[in-house]
DNA sequence: CCGCAGATCCGAAACGTTTCGGAAAAAAAT
DNA sequence: ATTTTTTTCCGAAACGTTTCGGATCTGCGG
């Protein structure tokens, strides 16, 4: 590997010249630039962004944390969208991702804070987190690097959020089943550690209340997030509330599980009941019948994501808290039970 | 920031001493490191990765080069089930991961190559790249660090591949419809710069041959990986070929845009024609009617392709080549002429 | 011929670690 | 009491860059 060094010697000048040269600094001689770039070449030089770094300080580097980059994640592909997303808008300002080794089975032994202090990143994207982590209040409190948080409405000095208005989207799809004449509607929800939870179950509240329609706890069951746990939460809604009309489900996931419990037990969707879902993700637009959703739009959210922290870097922006809107998208799976 | 030379001042030691005693050698007291610890503690020190690196020369960091990481990638997951596999083995050995900033829009003006080398990245997995990338060849000759390519079957000194056997693959979907008595098979290809293409296509005159059925070029058609791309080349095939019972795709996503085409023509699947995908993608379950596929395990490959970069770099291996299995799912996008 | 401005270059320090080779002190062996 | 070993420590160099504060040289006006 030649350095800075091989190149001084071999072109007669000192580093700090190549330096300059190589820097486009405009008190090097042209001539003595060319031949610089020329030894440069023949030497197949690289710098080093290592030493770089070292002494700039500056990394060009955003650290990720996102704690849900795993097979499970595949079907609602939420992390890999934002992914995309931070990934696009932060190629185009030129900085690279350094995503953090997070491994979830054994709990880990290093603070995110401590991650990306060490590395050096110039500031950190953090998705996926339980509001129950016990790293998540560290980064909040620590004074050191940027950092934004996707979807965990928590905010510092040095810590902005971005996430999509949870609340005003559930609304929406319980008032959308409302709409559709739906009186009895259960609630499948995620669980209770995740602040999207609680913001689709205040929303779903909401929506009720707007239409004086009492709320009743026991219309809310959890379903984890996963297919399987909507399954489950369906079977528990048939047994016991036999009357219900329609499910809200806060995720698509759990509302393909929920279907899938539908379709088991030969009730028909949305003839029998009416499924609203919530992401859009890929599989609603595909499967039978299509889900009607709220469709959030995670890959803006990436690039909203990283361009609030690249913001943040330059100091271009005070704001620390962005909400993204939700759409109502219509498919097959509700039935409007006031026409016909 | 607090630095070694800080603990060493207020512990009353060298630098030397505080960098041993912090790195669990043993010809510290063990009183001095307690109180070395504990002025560490106090200091809030966090040890500064680059320097340490520059010294070390090692960074314990993966480059990344996964250049269909993109939103149009999001519907067959391949990138994101890949890299949650390298996520996974990578964070298992304590390596974490330099997603580089490969701007796919205005070409790159730095090679792959000249990226890994500034970064001193120990390794590099590269994903995505066509046949005819400017850079590849480049990354084959190169020498400086070891490299492990997905889904592009070149070798050298210092890089291995992982792949699907895409050739076997095909042929076991192009056998499987002529077990079910289809004479006349259309395919629609990817486009000819992808490895895999030309691979499935060798696959699929490869069961026809063992079937001895002659190969006729003009039944083939390239969808370009597109959904769109599948759904035009299908209106190609029912145009020109109105005989043909069935057809190869050599992607899932290709399938579903066939499907799309044959459901707006009136016809029925697999009641007019039969279809069979490649990938197994997660819509390919959940859509109507079910895809049959060829399944690739997306994640084996990259958490594979991780373990076996790895290897490369502790030498541990001498292997260059691995190749993984695929297995035929069918379900119901394929009918048997034999019954009935 | 002097002084000065601009152009071009360089030495040395700094960034925060690790590590080599040894030194001082304490303990053990002779 | 002397030598040898062990334990514990440290100085200094090295990693590859950037950058501050000059130094040297050239040409020009006066």
């Amino acid at each position: 590997m030649a350095t800075i060094k091989d190149i001084a010697r071999k072109a007669g000048v000192s580093v700090t010249t190549v330096s300059r040269a190589l820097n486009g600094y405009d008190d090097v001689n042209e001539t003595t630039r060319k031949k610089i770039k020329q030894v440069a070449e023949e030497l197949a030089y690289s710098p080093n962004a290592v030493a770089r770094s070292l002494v700039s300080k500056k990394t060009r580097t955003i650290g990720l944390i996102i704690s849900d980059i795993n097979r499970a994640g595949a079907k609602d592909a939420f992390a890999y969208e934002v992914l995309c997303g931070i990934n696009d808008r932060a190629g185009d300002l030129n900085y690279d991702l350094l995503l953090f080794s997070t491994n979830p089975s054994k709990q880990m032994e290093k603070s995110y804070t401590a991650l990306c202090k060490e590395r050096n990143v110039e500031g950190a994207i953090i998705s996926g987190l339980r509001l129950d982590d016990p790293y998540l209040q560290e980064v909040i409190d620590q004074n050191s690097f940027p950092c934004v948080l996707i979807d965990i409405p928590r905010t510092g000095d040095n810590v902005a959020y971005i996430a999509s208005d949870s609340r005003a989207g559930a609304a929406t799809a319980v008032q959308h089943l409302l709409d559709y004449g739906h009186a009895e509607i259960a609630m499948i929800n995620g669980h209770d550690q995740a602040y999207v939870s609680r913001e689709r179950l205040a929303g779903y509240k909401d929506a009720l209340e707007q239409a004086n329609v009492p709320f009743r706890e026991e219309l809310v069951y959890d379903g984890g997030f996963t297919e399987d746990g909507g399954a489950e939460a369906m079977y528990q809604i048939l047994l016991r509330h036999p009357q219900a009309t329609a499910v809200f489900c806060a995720s698509d996931l759990m509302a393909l599980g929920a279907m899938r419990t539908l379709e088991k037990t030969g009730r028909r969707v949305p003839g029998d009941i009416s499924i609203v879902g919530f992401d859009d993700i890929n599989i609603a637009s595909y499967c039978s019948p299509k889900l009607t959703t709220i469709r959030q739009d995670k890959y803006e959210m990436g690039y909203r994501g990283a361009q609030l922290l690249i913001d943040m870097l330059d100091d271009r922006t005070d704001n620390r808290k962005v909400t993204l809107g939700n759409q109502l998208i219509i498919r097959e799976s509700t039935r409007n039970l006031r026409e016909g």
